[in-house]
DNA sequence: ATGACGATTTACT
DNA sequence: GTAAATCGTCATA
């Protein structure tokens, strides 16, 4: 596939051979990997993947592909792997996922939440709110799919960017290993209405990270 | 056209 | 622990 314009090869970025695979065996592999953001302004947004969570596709009533379902809304579920799904939620926030699997399978990995490495600033004020009351703290900037979209501006414009060309997103490789002793698996969040589906064991953390949604 | 519902976050009791 | 905030999306009519 030829790259649009707007597209940039960044080296040392995860690639397109990275992502494909199953959602449960990426989501593991992505945590201590680097999820990079340049903002409008050009700013350098960065965070380590700390937590995350498996879709497994059609079969997964917890999956917003359940059943095949295909709108405009999941297209890019649809998308090759690498490929961003971004959707809005709750009438307030956004939530990204990595797409993987095979061309045409609608299966990704929910980022969860990341520990802030850079911009932490920019990042204190796109989380600044109103009706706060207490000083926000860096272990809850970006601990959630909703507050790291909001600190990294991530909203539907990024929806269906590859991230292993898009010049405004990426991911880049683990700086340090994460062991298979650091990842606790647990059930997902948020997905009661799922049936058994609701107690799978898919969301990935990283062991004693002060930095994930729930702590 | 309408109504119910979120892969959430925040504050309050 | 409970509840409010807030609106795009999707199924139903």
């Amino acid at each position: 596939m030829k790259p649009a314009a707007s597209d940039i090869v960044t080296p040392g970025r995860l690639m397109e051979a990275d992502y494909a695979m199953g959602s449960e065996e990426l989501a593991p592999r992505l945590l201590g990997c680097t999820l990079v953001r340049i903002t409008k302004s050009g700013a350098r947004l960065a965070g380590r993947i700390v937590e995350t969570e498996a879709y497994i596709g059609v079969k997964d009533k917890a999956a917003h592909s359940f059943g095949g379902r295909r709108t405009d809304r999941n297209e890019s579920m649809y998308g090759p792997p690498g490929a961003c799904y971004v959707y809005f939620t709750y009438g307030m926030h956004h939530c990204v996922n990595v797409v993987c699997g095979a061309v045409g399978e609608p299966v990704a990995v929910l980022l969860r939440a990341v520990e802030p490495i850079e911009g932490l600033d920019i990042m204190l004020r796109n989380r600044a709110s109103e009706r706060r009351q207490s000083p926000i703290r860096v272990s809850d900037l970006c601990s959630g799919p909703g507050k790291l979209c909001q600190a990294f501006e991530i909203d539907r414009a990024l929806n269906g960017a590859n991230l292993c060309r898009d010049e405004r997103i990426y991911i880049e490789p683990r700086r340090e290993p994460v062991s298979n002793a650091e990842v606790v698996r647990s059930p997902r969040i948020g997905v009661a209405y799922a049936g058994e589906w609701a107690s799978r064991p898919l969301r990935f953390h990283v062991a004693n990270s002060p930095h994930v949604s729930r702590k």
